[in-house]
DNA sequence: AACGTAACACTAACGGTTAGTGTTTAAGAA
DNA sequence: TTCTTAAACACTAACCGTTAGTGTTACGTT
């Protein structure tokens, strides 16, 4: 990433990157559920089992970057200023979130992934995977080996403010309302004492 | 489902129930993935063509019975005493529904259904869809025409309460947690005012 | 220069799902 | 009763995502 280490990794991230491209590009323009795996092997001018070489599902194709997703937020936990309190930090991350992926430029893509199925529920399915990580990284904060209950519930909850502002009229104003909801809940949640143990 | 209609749709039932047992008995059997749709038309003595004219996918075979849930959960809104608060009402359905699947009897399925990635993945859209369907009992209870975001927040944070029990130690014991968590993002979302109109 | 390995290609298949095309059967009209 | 119609069911054949098996190149290393 920051210096090219060699002629072989850069063919191969050329390689997926070119994957990457020609399927995003046959998606946009035919649509998700028209264009099929064997499409976009011929189009980037690979084998079919190059694709899954690179990516572990069509659908993987589309979510490429998110793998960058769940770092933000586990690090929004764990890099915040030693006194800085949880919530605050997690609600500007989704902020900055939210209004990346509606923002006009990604509009199409996400019309895009709203109107396939597979591809919404590939989506769930990667949210609940960063949701548990999150919970992780929020109870490491805690001093925790292992999350509790009230963890893997704000992590959730955490989560679906992200779904949910992205789904309302005005998405920034949501992420507000629904993190005034989630500090609520953990205002009863945590024993209040043993925040730095 | 009061009176057995006619010939015809009795029939149909049977065959939609001889197709399901069949596919449980055989998933219990050989394991979900180990056994395909053609071994369970097979078995069933129906073709498989018509496996999906009665059940939209092999997923929908394990989960036949929860259309269920989605009314329990809607009705427990709806039918609820004319005084009764929500959250209550609510916590009281979602305790039935963890106890009756985590049950000693539901055991073998619900272990199959964790093993499974196709079977995970299917329940959480099934879930989401659920969270859907109760925001608007909610929404209906206070007089809304369309739920407002509070509405599907306090929805899925219900649904989540349900998931996150079921994986918890003392899933009794988390569910009340969980919902002392509700009860408190409810009473800062709501005006408070009007829930009657 | 030779070797080991990782990326890639090719074929063939598996399993879920659907389209197309009948065939039976029961419900309701004549 | 008989006729009509529509629904349930069967069968074939395919589509599509995905994977196993088996090479073949080309790079990094020695």
């Amino acid at each position: 990433m920051t210096v090219p280490p060699g002629r072989r990794e850069r063919k191969k991230a050329a390689t997926r990157q070119k994957i990457a491209g020609t399927a995003l590009r046959l998606f946009l323009e035919r649509g998700y559920d028209a264009v099929g795996i064997r499409d976009v092997a011929a189009e980037a001018d690979v084998a079919v089992t190059t694709v899954f070489s690179h990516f572990a599902s069509k659908e993987a194709l589309v979510f490429e970057q998110d793998a960058g997703f769940e770092q933000r937020l586990t690090q929004a936990v764990a890099h915040r200023g030693p006194h800085e309190p949880l919530l605050p930090a997690l609600r500007r991350e989704i902020h900055a979130l939210v209004r990346h992926c509606t923002a006009d430029s990604a509009a199409p893509l996400w019309r895009m992934i709203g109107e396939s199925a597979a591809l919404r529920q590939y989506e769930e399915s990667m949210r609940l995977r960063h949701a548990q990580s999150l919970a992780t990284a929020i109870a490491a904060g805690l001093g925790l080996a292992q999350p509790t209950t009230a963890c893997r519930t704000i992590a959730r909850f955490v989560i679906d403010a992200y779904s949910l502002a992205r789904e309302a009229a005005d998405p920034q104003a949501a992420v507000d309302e629904i993190f005034s909801m989630i500090e609520a809940a953990w205002a009863v949640a945590r024993p209040c004492t043993e925040s730095s143990r």
